[in-house]
DNA sequence: TCTGGGGTCCTAGGACCC
DNA sequence: TCTGGGGTCCTAGGACCC
């Protein structure tokens, strides 16, 4: 299968630019302080003040941190931190509620640029971020240029990372932030990430860093010298392999824009008062499966399975789940909702938190695909 | 300090079959 | 009476990402 290299070779031979053919190049291009951006956007006075945005904007409600600016960052205030503690850490900070058309609009204008460019591949992967496959003898001019694309056409800035690996596009982009471009390659990766601990990789978090370091290993360098087989008896057949691979940056050089179809569908919420009593916790079941319904419906996709997680007084979450034969009547999957429902801990006195109801829909309904974790 | 809401994927262990 | 070994499917739970 040499031709498609021939037909590039004699390209770039055309073009009189033998000896400095044009590389495959994996961006990454990551939004800056996306959420908080577009809300300043929309309301310019808001510019250079600590902005949180997060939950319905009601620190006193429980809720957690979508975003906050680069002003609230300096507090200490970061996403996913509870609305309340981040409020108590920057009084005088503004706080929104969470906008998400807004966000989603902003998203696909961003997109739209980003597909614009010059042999751009786009493969989105949430509302502030895309990989981008091109051939390019300058990736960053090529960055350069994108950036002055995206803020021309959305008044936004971003980052951008190249690398030669999706992962190394991926965490090369953190060294860019805010509004820069940096290159992480086989080349450069250890002696930038050698000494970094292994939870700045991407896809290891809290607990699978601590278990790498339970084995000696807390450094990338470390973890990137380690043999794959024997990371299996902790972390299983592919996650094993799959982490040493991470260690050293390696992985599919491959921006993949086929269209995004989603596997499944869920809603959750927090009740801001647990719930204790039978009919609450019925209504709230059917309202959720109200709503994930109509996500699916939506797609005009059958349900093949249901979960429902629940979340306990003291963090607890307990999973049901059931595979069920396939079906597209909203009442049917309705009614096997709430026989699932019927297993929540029928015995004893309970107090819900939260509760999540999710529904999976068949493979071979779906037209699109997208690499899987363990591809990347 | 006390925890959103939307996703994806992996693993262990049990049930069942041959 | 006690028990191999391989395979598949399903459920529960966990981990991670934005």
């Amino acid at each position: 299968m040499a031709f498609p290299c021939i037909q590039r070779w004699c390209a770039a031979a055309r073009r009189g630019r033998l000896g400095h053919v044009t590389e495959p190049w994996v961006l990454h291009v990551d939004l800056d302080q996306f959420i908080a951006a577009v809300e300043v956007l929309r309301r310019p006075e808001l510019a250079g003040k600590a902005v949180i945005v997060g939950g319905r904007g009601d620190p006193t409600e429980r809720a957690v941190v979508s975003t906050a600016s680069y002003e609230a960052r300096a507090y200490g205030v970061g996403s996913g931190m509870p609305l309340r503690i981040a409020a108590r850490k920057v009084p005088d900070a503004i706080i929104l509620p969470v906008d998400q058309d807004a966000y989603l609009a902003a998203s696909e204008q961003v997109m739209a640029v980003l597909r614009s460019q010059p042999g751009a591949t786009v493969q989105v992967l949430g509302w502030d971020e895309a990989f981008i496959g091109v051939q390019a003898t300058d990736p960053e001019a090529y960055a350069r240029q994108l950036q002055q694309a995206v803020l021309e056409e959305t008044r936004l800035h971003c980052s951008v990372g190249i690398g030669d690996t999706l992962v190394r596009a991926k965490v090369a982009t953190t060294f860019g932030k805010p509004a820069g471009v940096f290159r992480l390659t086989e080349d450069n990766w250890l002696d930038v990430m050698g000494s970094r601990l292994t939870i700045e990789l991407w896809g290891v978090g809290t607990k699978v860093s601590r278990r790498l370091a339970t084995l000696g290993i807390k450094t990338v360098a470390q973890l990137a010298a380690s043999n794959p087989d024997d990371l299996v008896p902790e972390f299983g057949p592919k996650m094993g392999p799959w982490y040493a691979q991470l260690g050293r940056g390696d992985g599919s050089r491959t921006v993949d824009d086929t269209p995004w179809v989603a596997r499944g569908h869920s809603r959750e919420t927090t009740f801001q008062h647990d719930l204790t009593e039978p009919g609450q916790i019925d209504d709230a079941v059917r309202e959720l499966a109200a709503h994930v319904l109509e996500d699916v419906a939506g797609e005009g996709r059958p349900v093949i399975g249901l979960t429902l997680k629940v979340r306990y007084v003291p963090f607890i979450t307990k999973t049901y789940a059931r595979k069920i034969p396939e079906t597209s009547d909203p009442a049917e999957v309705l009614a096997r909702t709430l026989d699932l429902m019927a297993k929540i801990e029928p015995d004893r006195p309970i107090r819900l938190l939260g509760l999540r109801a999710e529904m999976t829909m068949p493979a071979d309904s779906r037209e699109g695909h997208t690499p899987t974790r363990s591809g990347w």
